[in-house]
DNA sequence: GTTAATGTACGAACTAGTGAGTTCACGGTA
DNA sequence: TACCGTGAACTCACTAGTTCGTACATTAAC
């Protein structure tokens, strides 16, 4: 009777009440916390009920678990937007770095879910098989520019790449995690547009001058 | 009949009472979060009952806000410890850098509580009179090391203190606030005592070679 | 005896999770 | 093609256990 039309609107639609679920999740888990986040106020926000939030996922701990694998999983898309091969090594460190910055700046929901993991001492993410142990992608790179410099003689030489990674990142991190206290603090709004270039400016001459002093 | 001995085991103690309610406090909040404490588990911990802390805090929340001033109290002694005058500017920026790695890494529930007050967009700070625009102390020294270095030509033109301030930070509150997810991706433990040498050998390095640059 | 401090028991509201029944899509079959 | 069996997708109402906060009684101190 009714022709297969994938486009018409469906009632019964695993994936996308699945898919919506997650989307309504991360939100709230983003901006409560784990232990904040209310599992009756996600399937109120939620196009389904919420016995479909434990028919799908189970409870509360695995939907918050499904959340994080599916927002670390949104950043190895970075990898592959790195020039390694065709930039001189400092340019593509520079290049790399504002991409880090951008991308930190682009998805402060993934930002506060770390924060959120952390408190809780990462026991989720240990619980995931899919995440214990998935290297950010970006190391990848990150070890091939710093090869290229030190044979070139131009980065010092114990330079080690999940150290710079570490600085980069606690920027970038730092930047969005604790913009808050900082404003509160000191008044200064680490996210103000007009001082966006100078923060990004400064990250790449930060790591470049750290690898190159001397 | 009983002598007034102050030191002898009192059962009324209107000070003894809120300093132990607050330590019991600061311990439950940093652990579990503001939302994952519980207001019955600090009453059972305390050697008082629930009944003492709605009458001295008022609530859940003011205890917090309580707790928050006291941890941030703790910083203001970080101030007298530097000295700036009789070293010269990079020696007193690197003795700073070490200060505040160090005092970082012997107050991990300081940094706990920060990351906590960020997840709530530092809503509980805000209503702290006393906390509101109380600057990080350490910023008054780092000014004036700052200016000498660049009326020496030492330093770039363009450093500010609250820049330096930030990189500073940075570094130092990722190494405490991010370790378990850090650890969990990539294996390292940037707390561990055979790397802690390097590290604050590295933040050292980091801000003086982006301040003395070219 | 008056007031500050303390102990106990309780309640109203909330919260994660579930039991049980319903509707829909679809393929086989007479 | 009309019917039916089946399992997946879905709804609704409910509960057992928490959790913050408080009413009320009690005790020590001056």
């Amino acid at each position: 009777m009714a022709a297969p039309s994938p486009e018409a609107e469906r009632q019964r639609d695993k994936d996308r009440t699945r898919a919506d679920i997650l989307e309504v999740a991360t939100r709230e888990f983003a901006d409560k916390g784990y232990t904040g986040a209310r599992v009756d106020e996600i399937a109120a926000r939620t196009s389904t009920t919420k016995r479909m939030i434990y028919y799908y996922f189970g409870g509360k701990e695995q939907l918050y678990i499904a959340v994080l694998e599916r927002a670390y999983s949104a950043i190895r898309a970075l990898e592959q937007q790195v020039d390694v091969e065709h930039l001189a090594p400092e340019d593509a460190l520079r290049q790399l770095a504002a991409l880090t910055f951008d991308h930190h700046e682009a998805n402060p929901d993934f930002i506060r879910l770390v924060s959120i993991e952390n408190i809780h001492r990462a026991e989720h993410l240990a619980q995931s098989e899919v995440l214990a142990g998935l290297a950010d992608p970006a190391l990848g790179g990150l070890t091939r520019i710093l090869e290229r410099g030190r044979a070139a003689g131009r980065f010092r030489a114990d330079a080690d790449p999940l150290d710079v990674h570490m600085i980069i990142s606690s920027f970038c991190v730092f930047r969005l995690a604790n913009r808050y206290t900082f404003q509160a603090i000191f008044g200064r709004d680490m996210l103000d547009p007009a001082r966006r270039e100078h923060y990004r400016t400064m990250l790449g001459e930060l790591v470049i001058d750290y690898l190159t002093a001397r």
